[in-house]
DNA sequence: CCAACAAGATAGTAATCAATTACTATCTTT
DNA sequence: AAAGATAGTAATTGATTACTATCTTGTTGG
């Protein structure tokens, strides 16, 4: 419910929106939440829980550790589709400079996330799916990369669908960066 | 020198902030700019005649398709390496819901710059040094995507030398993920 | 039936921001 | 040297922000 907020620029959600998107007046919101940031907090937690299990559940029932990196990229994809504030979100949190937690929050979601990717990549490379000389660092910021990207040309183009709709050409560029030579 | 005012938040970045930045004090600032959006708008234009002219140099003296495209990576690595502002700058912008002209700018630039990466994919598709069933649109996006990404990965780490430290590695999976098979 | 409490409304506050104003100093030009 | 443009200052304005203090209502259990 909060994370509809993020469909404006996150920078500038104010208190009084929220509030309002919540059926309360401005003042009745910090009857729950001690502070924005604590809103904030909520938020981040709500996305983690959530684009961690779409993900998790993604990666199952699916043959190869190749099939789970497309499965993975698909189901985020789509998650990120049903709730465009979600990217615009971590971003917009990604540009504060200082150490505040919800920052923290997103640079530990997206560590999560890289380990997720890290330990499918060497499986992958384990039963010579994946290239040997691969390098899982490069791999990992690349997959996701790919994915912010794709988000991105949708914000800029202002087309949701767009996303799905360019996402089976960058990730089959991408396999074929990654994939065995055979 | 506007532009370095881009190292912290863009968002909250103030005229009074500019102002310190220039010398002047806050007022003064509307002397030369009528609106603080038309700083931005001058801040924009400066971004696009010295990335894309960095680039055109880039593409310059290099033998081949392919390889004017990783000298294209590097510059751009190199330019929002000197000037870590400008991406988060246009991150910024590009948060922003309304149709702005400062949005309006980095769109154009944008696509200005995919034009580019278009041409120069179809040369390489021409002399073979590219795949033959590359999707160009899905390049150029996963090109541009993959330096967005590294620019992330710095964001989140705070650290910009690693953006440098990693361009090579993720550059090579996406040659490898254009590149003709022999 | 009513005390107690949770949850909300109303109406503030202090701070911050972009923008404007009235006025001044320094060049440039004729 | 007069006149006007240019670029600055200091102070202020009105709007907006996160946050708070106080009042009101609804519900629940003894």
């Amino acid at each position: 419910m909060i994370n509809l907020a993020g469909e404006q620029n996150p920078s500038d959600i104010t208190t009084s929106a929220i509030a309002q998107l919540m059926g309360v007046t401005q003042g009745a919101l910090f009857r729950h939440f001690s502070t924005k940031d604590a809103i904030l907090e909520a938020a981040m937690t709500w996305v983690a829980e959530h684009l961690l299990s779409r993900v998790d559940d993604a990666a199952q029932n699916v043959t190869s550790p190749l099939a789970a990196l497309e499965a993975i990229f698909m189901a985020h994809i789509d998650f990120v589709s049903e709730y465009p504030g979600v990217p615009r979100l971590l971003i917009s949190e990604l540009q504060r400079t200082g150490e505040t937690l919800p920052k923290r929050m997103v640079q530990s979601l997206i560590q999560r996330y890289s380990e997720r990717l890290h330990h499918l990549m060497e499986q992958g490379k384990a039963i010579g799916e994946l290239d040997a000389s691969l390098d899982l660092g490069s791999a990992s910021v690349s997959f996701i990369v790919s994915i912010q990207g794709l988000v991105m040309q949708s914000l800029i183009a202002g087309d949701t669908a767009r996303m799905r709709r360019d996402a089976p050409g960058v990730f089959a560029i991408y396999r074929r960066g990654i994939r065995s030579a055979l």
